[in-house]
DNA sequence: TTTATTTCCGCAAACGTTATCGGGAACGAA
DNA sequence: TTCGTTCCCGATAACGTTTGCGGAAATAAA
């Protein structure tokens, strides 16, 4: 089954003229008279002629298009995010191929090389957790293909970055919960290769440190798929339950953990916040409509999006290369609600 | 700042040799000796050689790229169905690019035309809440583009489509109801012109028939844009609360329905299952974690993915025109917890 | 030695489009 | 009449790749 399409050929032999006369018309060269523009116009829509953007790409060695790489678009903060990026591309005329690494290197350095090798002007990313070794991004980044990094950024490529002051918002997080009482509060995290996971853990010691609340080294639980399989949150769980004293409240650093670390929390039969106090990053917009109500870092997703496209599209539309980089720091919401309240209780 | 990748040439040029031999050694062509294959692929590999797909499309007349059409990818069901697509698409050698309607017509058309122009394979289409003229489609379908429609389909167009059986998820959910002992069942539904919404409503109809429930008219509400907008699901409910007699449960018939309800309720301070039961389609694996966990129809939806690409690349690459189409016909599943439980309480 | 066959490779066209160049026709001016 | 402009338009190359055809060289057969 064949999809066959008018091409400017048709066009021409319909009116015998020439290829180039028809390119020329559509263009509304001035070298083209009047009356031979609107005869081309004319037919060109009887015909319902549609430029083929393939042979622009080629021609043009540009697609008008931009590649994303995340994790998931299932996860509601990456879903916000593309449509900051879609909103931007759309309005300058990029199309966007939204990609997923499911976390995997593998995937994510098949993602890379699908959208480089299809010539996409620039490039997205959100790193996966399994990847520590860049080399691939430093090449491609240095060869002249823009890439910009936002949210999971790593230091070693040089170009344009997004993300969210993760310090601060675990601080302010973990700031809150002391201001409430609890004692011992415990954090699950990401992965440690990852940029998120080191600066929200240092906002949570530095947190703890400026109250004078000593770190417990037991308190802190990594999950290194960032909470994509819902076992690994159960254990994290589990083991902050095997000690000899609890925590009494859990920080979670990441959205996927905070949801599993819930969900957990309530197939144990306890009662949030009077047994144990939650809070956590998390976008999702039905937070408020969990039981308890979430305590959450929000971050500005949408924004992000924007931001980062923003940027890509400067490295993609700049003429001469670009030496000096921008990393903008975007400001995290903390939406207080009953999870973490612990005078109220529920 | 430009990205200039290495072509076939280089190879030639490299070795001394005509680019049709450099192609036919890639291709390992019988024509060519072992010597001079080996020396290509060597320098291919060295200049880090990719293939331009821009090219080969141009040339071969497809991508092996297939687009996507949906509301909002932020929505879980959605993004369910595109890890469906994308699974098998990525198996079989295809990418996917994944466009978004927000649920208009325009935009819907935009990236229709988009797609088309842009050549891709094939197009997979959940319609936009706004779509009820559909000459775009049955004229692409007709010029030989194949197309399959998922989820939100019409009967206009001659082509595959994959559904739920939404008479039966309304029906199940509604019958469930009323065996809990609820009386006046109000439904929440989108716009009466998408098919979902009717055969739902059908569903709930033939549920209240078989029960001997009379339907009320006022019991029935419609969001033209399935709840996109929150303000409409809050207007919906308030509408039901104005009646005299009001209703002692709601079952929403689309997501954000479903979640907007619940928020409305909640926040006019509703004890739900006491006050007011709740049930309604929802797709996402939260719904457990809220308060109170809801009852839920839950579509297949990883499945309905996964069946409306492998319909859409039996179109694809099938030699000769398709004539017989089929429909295929998922099952929902009713996931009962607190939110619809008469006898049980809060 | 001559002819036939095989092995290996290059030339050129094609996919749809644009851009460079060049040139014919019409016209005005000398 | 002749020259210089101006106004239109066509032929061609190019983007990177594949492919049909043709052909040189080497080998085998006569």
């Amino acid at each position: 089954m064949k999809y066959e399409a008018v091409t400017i050929k048709d066009i021409a032999r319909a009116l015998g003229i020439s290829t180039s006369t028809v390119s020329r018309a559509l263009r509304d060269s001035y070298e083209i008279s009047e009356e031979t523009k609107s005869l081309v116009m004319e037919t060109a829509e009887k015909l319902n002629y549609k430029p083929n953007p393939i042979a622009l790409s080629l021609k043009e060695r540009r697609t008008r298009s931009l590649g994303v790489i995340v994790c998931e678009v299932a996860n509601p903060f990456f879903s916000q995010v593309i449509n900051g990026i879609e909103s931007i591309a759309y309005n300058r005329g990029y199309n966007v191929f939204i990609t997923q690494s499911h976390e995997s290197f593998e995937k994510e350095a098949d993602a890379l090389h699908f959208l480089s090798s299809r010539s996409v002007d620039g490039i997205l990313v959100s790193l996966s957790t399994e990847t520590h070794d860049m080399t691939q991004f430093k090449e491609l980044s240095e060869k002249g293909l823009p890439i910009v990094f936002f949210d999971r950024v790593i230091s070693d490529v040089n170009t344009h970055s997004v993300v969210l002051d993760n310090f601060r918002g675990a601080y302010d997080c973990t700031e809150h919960l002391i201001k409430q009482g609890f004692q011992r509060i415990a954090a699950i995290a990401s992965s440690e290769y990852l940029s998120i996971t080191n600066e929200r853990m240092a906002g949570y010691y530095e947190a703890l440190q400026t109250h004078h609340v000593k770190p417990v080294p037991g308190l802190v639980q990594h999950c290194f798929y960032s909470g994509m399989d819902f076992a690994e949150v159960e254990d994290a769980v589990n083991k902050l339950f095997a000690m000899k004293q609890r925590p009494d409240a859990i920080i979670c650093l990441s959205d996927k953990l905070t949801t599993g670390c819930l969900r957990t929390l309530k197939r144990r039969g306890l009662k949030i916040p009077d047994d144990i106090g939650l809070a956590g990053f998390l976008n999702t917009d039905l937070s408020e409509l969990m039981d308890p109500p979430l305590t959450v870092v929000k971050q500005p997703a949408y924004e992000m999006g924007k931001d980062a496209v923003e940027l890509l599209l400067q490295l993609v539309e700049s003429k001469r290369p670009v030496t000096t980089f921008e990393k903008r720091v975007l400001s995290p919401e903390l939406i207080i609600k009953q999870s973490s309240l612990k005078a109220v209780g529920s």
